[in-house]
RNA sequence: GCCGGAGUGGUGGAAUGGUAGACACGCACGACUCAAAAUCGUGUCUCGCAAGGGGUGAGGGUUCAAGUCCCUCCUCCGGCACCA
């Protein structure tokens, strides 16, 4: 048949690029486009053109979702797999800085780099889709958005302090800032007063939240949105103040409201200077606002965080619960732009305010306490019910045992206890309990336990049922003196050993709390929902009720989001224009829709000023323009867009890449969208996957766009690291690239390989060694075709009918059938290392036979086109196919032919495999066991015995349990 | 601290609750060769000569049966973090 020809992957592969390419096959034909025509969009995170070049990490995404398009056209869906550039930022900027370059040169340098190196892998992308962000064109369209936010409202100017990288000379979004520095090059980020675009995101806060819900996303991602947003539900109170001007505060636990020793204001606050000459201590509070302004966000929130604090004197706030008279503060742990910029401080069950009023020495009141019920003595019906003060005395002898009591009159087994008498404090009581049921008279006081907790129980020996608030006191035993016990129950008095003193031998509902606060003695906040006390009306609710309650009492329920409005300014060259006039007389003027784009000139210097304006703002002749509306003089706005805008919409401009009058042709959009299919690193959940899912929800509400959501499938690309387990980076000089792998092994060699490692979304670290696996099963597929013959001779020579082809045996066809399906199912789901190890599987079984039919061998070719498509096609090609492998269809199974006829049932003796048989499928039940019976293994052991149960998984196991 | 994810041979990894270690790398031995490379074949979790036993981070539990489900803990990775 085909005649002998050795696998050159050099050769074929780029012999078959330059044929694609003009032959065009892979180019996405919309001109007949009909809604409910198979679609398939399928899309990777588009990349930054770094000066560097690829390593081979970078290109695993596009390699996936390279072999799903493939896969899915082969199918006869209609693809959409594009590329494109997003290049506004500060690489490019640098650049040009030390060039003295126009970006833009940098730009098309590298985008003609970043792509030669991406075409040698063999991506089927429609280069006719090409977009690039920094092109006129696109951004006209990043600028028309902006136009119809500031019209819808959501665009506004303000002067709050912003974060401010005082190396990049740039104003940062909350996102592009981690660990208080910033994300780009590093340097601790200041706060600094600056005019700014601000976007009002928040507005968005609940659907961006909600929506989240249908999207087929990792849980991980959706998490770390949701985190970002931070959706919490509190109430809002207001206090007033002897200053008459009051402040209200955010909370999430107004149930604490009668615990208020204080309240804090953040140093930043407004309210500071509406106190004005109220405040006593001005230089003071001054001095300290300087101070924390000075210290950047960075040290603000180091790792131990110490509070620091001052209170403002001659300012008093009164709490609406209960009218007291509080302190008021500023202290450097409040912020101020979030919530209200004002928190009211709940010592006793917060632990950033306990830590605060124990540095400055401020009174704790407890107003929340935990409780139990005791299951083992519960309250019983028709009983009085008593409340009582308690005590539990914990005592510790010099050999770590606690002295115990145990009741014989009703098997308990407790700590000496006992109610608080008037006039005793709770360590008098507990001494007292001690000597009176104990005798022991010399204790020396280690600490109170913490606060009460609320325990329900029936007390027996005074037959009440008991509602009792208990202190636990911990004693040390100084000596062994005892006196008389006086007290009359019947009671052995014992030590016992702290592995004795458990929840489940001790008889108290407390017993819990006690050994946990044992354990952790310093930290005596409580923090979670209780039962109220010194609550006035409120005192006995449960939390959660009494939220509900004080909040009508005394404010309102609101919700509020850590997600803030996105800073949308940067003081820098490289960016899109925002398009915008500033006008002494009209204020801010839109530039007029035709205008657009508002291009980018080309400046001598692209050094950022510092002084918070950007370069843009010396080309004199570009910025002075008359106002659009008065024809006065007018100024450009200088500020350009973060690199966030272009990609927040890009993927809605390969519909429709060269539209000229629309973002993009409704037709073309609602064909195809949603992008079914997205892949990309998880670095980008809390910005670009949130800044692209808020501006498509706004071109949706003005009518741009058809559906709620951009990207119904997300996956997330594993990172390759260095064969040192390190991040490939040039620092490191572990880097591999690719354009020396494709040399020497081939690019499908390369693709199989980085398909091959191991789970697609997991990290995984590169191995040059390994590849010589996927080769080699790529070079036994080549040499196989030499062995391919005609399925009529197959057939022939087996003595089987023509329509039975291909003229497998039985079990070689069985696995044909199964591995069609595995790798069809296996591309769908992303398993591409499981469906590569199955073609492995039957290569090495058909490598067993002599002729292979060609229709067999056909379909191989098929399923491994995705993966490899060069090779793929040569041999298609060499076996006298007619057109391109890539545009044949995808093979289907025959889902009779998935199963063996012959079974291997295994005997399984308590859960452990000891034997096996063979079976016909479909074998019944009771068959199955008698033949489990009778197996060897069975018979030689328990012969004669009756299992005492027996279960029989049809075709699989037969379990005996002996 | 909070929220996620993951721990399986020498290595990468595979296993709808049903034969743990598929597939691949590496290694060992063998065939071919004057020889080597390439290729092909056999073996390769572990203890044991064997029969047999043990084994998926640790410990408990559910089940006829657990890598898989539940609880406690340990380790590693990722995200968020003075968000009231």
């Amino acid at each position: 048949m085909a005649k002998k020809q050795v696998y050159d992957h050099g050769k074929i592969e780029k012999k078959w690029q330059k044929k694609w390419e003009t032959s065009k096959i892979y180019k996405t034909d919309d001109k007949t486009l009909k809604l409910g025509q198979k679609k398939f969009y399928v899309l990777d995170m588009f990349p930054y053109p770094s000066g560097e070049g690829l390593h081979v990490g970078h290109p695993k995404g596009y390699i996936a979702t390279d072999v799903v398009s493939r896969m899915k056209r082969m199918s006869g869906f209609k693809v959409l797999h594009p590329m494109g550039w997003d290049a506004f930022g500060l690489p490019a900027e640098q650049f040009a800085i030390k060039n003295k370059t126009n970006p833009m040169i940098g730009v098309k340098k590298t985008v003609a780099r970043f792509k030669k190196q991406v075409s040698i892998i063999g991506l089927d992308y429609d280069w006719d889709r090409e977009i690039n962000t920094t092109d006129p064109k696109y951004y006209k369209w990043t600028q028309w958005t902006f136009l119809k936010m500031l019209e819808a409202g959501l665009a506004y100017e303000s002067h709050e302090p912003i974060n401010w990288c005082p190396s990049c000379k740039t104003g940062l979004a909350n996102e592009d800032v981690e660990d208080g520095k910033c994300e780009r090059c590093g340097t601790p980020v200041e706060k600094k007063p600056l005019r700014q675009w601000v976007i009002k995101i928040t507005k968005y806060a609940d659907r961006l939240l909600n929506d989240l819900e249908a999207l087929e996303w990792p849980e991980p991602i959706k998490d770390a949105q949701r985190n970002w947003i931070g959706r919490s539900e509190g109430a809002e109170v207001t206090f007033k103040t002897n200053t008459g001007v009051d402040i209200s505060v955010f909370t999430t636990r107004v149930d604490t409201l009668f615990g208020v020793t204080y309240v804090v204001v953040a140093p930043e606050s407004k309210l500071i200077a509406e106190f004005g000459n109220n405040i006593k201590n001005q230089k003071d509070v001054a001095e300290f606002i300087k101070n924390t302004s000075k210290i950047s966000d960075i040290e603000r929130t180091a790792a131990d965080k110490p509070k620091n604090g001052l209170k403002l004197e001659g300012v008093v706030a009164i709490n609406p619960a209960n009218n007291e008279e509080v302190p008021v503060f500023i202290a450097d742990y409040v912020l101020a732009n979030y919530g209200t910029g004002a928190v009211m401080v709940v010592p006793a069950h917060d632990t950033r305010d306990y830590a605060f009023a124990k540095k400055y020495n401020l009174p704790i009141r407890e107003v929340i306490i935990p409780e139990r019920v005791d299951l083992r003595n519960p309250p019983r019906k028709g009983k009085e019910t008593v409340e009582r003060q308690n005590i539990h005395a914990i005592v510790k002898n010099k050999k770590g045992e606690f002295l115990c009591l145990k009741w014989n009159k009703f098997n308990w087994l407790t700590f000496p206890m006992g109610g608080v008498e008037k006039g005793e404090d709770v360590v008098e009581a507990a001494r007292r309990e001690v000597a009176e049921e104990t005798g022991y008279k010399n204790l020396k006081l280690v600490k109170v336990l913490g606060g009460q907790v609320r325990a329900e129980y029936f007390a027996a020996h005074k037959d009440q049922n008991r509602t009792a608030f208990t202190t636990a006191v911990l004693f040390d035993l100084i000596d062994d003196e005892q006196g008389e016990i006086t007290d009359e129950n019947d009671c052995d008095v014992l030590w016992l050993s702290k592995e004795k003193v458990t929840t489940e031998n001790m008889t108290h509902a407390e017993m819990d709390i006690w050994l946990k606060r044992l354990v952790d003695m310093n930290d005596m906040s409580f923090v979670d929902d209780g039962v109220l006390i010194n609550s006035a009306k409120f005192t006995s609710l449960k939390s959660e009720e009494a939220r509900g309650k004080i909040a009508k009492a005394y404010g309102k329920l609101v919700t509020k989001y850590k997600l803030r409005d996105w800073v949308f300014s940067r003081q820098r060259y490289w960016g899109e224009p925002i398009p915008v006039i500033h006008c002494a007389k009209c204020g801010v003027v839109p530039v007029p829709y035709k205008d657009l784009p508002v291009v980018l000139p080309k400046v001598k210097s692209y050094e950022p000023t510092g002084t918070g304006e950007s370069p843009l703002a010396n080309i004199l002749s570009w910025v002075n323009v008359k106002c659009p509306k008065c024809k006065g003089p007018g100024k450009r706005e200088t500020n350009t867009m973060p690199q966030w805008a272009g990609s927040s919409w890009y993927y809605l401009r390969y519909m429709d890449p060269k539209n000229d009058k629309a973002l993009v042709d409704p037709k073309k959009e609602a064909f195809w969208s949603p992008v079914d299919f997205y892949v990309g690193g998880a670095e980008h959940a809390a910005r670009h996957l949130i800044y692209a899912r808020f501006w498509h929800k706004f071109l949706q509400d003005i009518g741009v766009v058809k559906y709620s959501e951009p990207f119904k499938k997300l996956q997330n690309v594993g990172l390759i690291m260095g064969e040192d387990g390190r991040k490939m980076s040039k620092r490191y000089g572990n880097v591999v690239n690719p354009d020396t792998i494709v040399e020497t092994y081939g690019a499908d060699t390369l693709r199989l390989y980085e398909m091959f490692m191991g789970p697609f979304d997991q990290e995984i670290t590169w191995k040059t060694d390994n590849i010589i696996g996927v080769r080699r099963f790529l070079e036994r597929v080549w040499r196989m075709h030499e062995r391919v013959v005609d399925d009529k001779k197959t057939n022939a020579k087996k003595g089987v009918a023509k329509k039975d082809a291909p003229g497998l045996e039985n079990a070689t066809e069985i696995l044909f059938n199964q591995t069609i399906k595995k790798v069809t199912d296996d591309i769908n789901t992303l398993g591409f290392n499981t469906a590569i190890s199955q073609m492995m599987i039957l290569v090495n079984q058909l490598e067993k036979s002599e002729a292979i039919p060609k229709s067999v061998y056909l379909t191989l070719i098929k399923l491994l086109a995705p993966f490899a498509p060069h090779a793929t096609e040569e041999l298609w090609m060499l076996l006298g196919q007619k057109g391109s492998v890539h545009t044949s269809g995808w093979p289907e199974y025959d889902s009779k032919k998935l199963v063996l006829n012959t079974i291997t049932v295994m005997v399984q003796v308590n859960g452990r495999v000891r034997d096996q048989f063979s079976a016909e499928l479909g074998i019944s039940k009771e068959e199955m066991e008698k033949l489990a019976l009778d197996s060897k293994y069975i018979q030689d052991n328990f012969a004669g015995k009756t299992p005492a149960r027996v279960i029989v998984v049809p075709n699989k196991i037969v379990n005996l349990v002996y």
